[in-house]
DNA sequence: AAGACATATTCTTTAAGGAGGATATAAAAG
DNA sequence: CTTTTATATCCTCCTTAAAGAATATGTCTT
């Protein structure tokens, strides 16, 4: 998780899986796309192999990425999960804010 | 986006992320359940807010930090756009690959 | 076999960011 | 008004990681 989200968080990086979003592509394709040189984009597919985001398949000499869909659908899992946050009003916090200091006596007014 | 991205790629970020889901805490709280020191967790709390991620309130000394859903909404709609391509089978790499070389006259194997 | 092409890897340099520690600010309590 | 509590900010150090350049590997073409 959070190396999906190291992986994704680089500019380069993200721009990489933008593009392999329309379909798979060879290295030298996103090269021309992104403005960058070769090793430089081998080494960022090299970070999104390393975190599960995109696949590899040789042809020849050149080896075809694919986005791989487990990270990004395991991470739209953990962001579902904070839906409740903002749908449900949660907003019980006064509750927890008088939890936390016990020793607190009174002192009724919230703010100052 | 990618500062949304940048901002939870930090575990220590990630986790504080993931105590305020439970509601608004105060920065001490947060220390006690961290493990980290104070000025780490303000300067981790810095970089949350500066991406939009959480919402200061001021109680007396005390500054209580909650949640802000709109970036992760805004992650979660970006998540959804690729999940045609775990749903539909968008496979027509060879179309794709043919069009990149056109140059390259016949040679009908795909492999080697 | 020789040369061209596509990609990966290694090494070096450089910049960004996190940790530690000290200190500043502001409000509350006595 | 002095002290304590809560939090933010500043400065330095150190680690991580990205960029650049050169080179290695492997495959195709002729």
């Amino acid at each position: 998780m959070i190396e999906t989200l190291q992986a994704l968080a680089e500019p380069n990086r993200f721009h990489i899986v933008e593009l392999l979003r329309e379909g798979p592509r060879p290295v030298g394709d996103m090269v021309h796309r992104l403005g960058l040189r070769q090793p430089q984009v081998s080494k960022h597919l090299r970070v999104l192999s390393d975190a599960g985001l995109v696949d590899v398949r040789v042809d020849a000499q050149r080896r075809i990425y694919a986005l791989r869909p487990a990270p990004l659908k395991e991470l739209e899992v953990w962001i579902a999960t904070y839906r409740r946050i903002w749908e449900g009003n949660f907003q019980r916090l006064d509750s927890v804010l008088e939890g936390l200091k016990a020793k607190e006596k009174k002192r009724g007014r919230t703010s100052r």
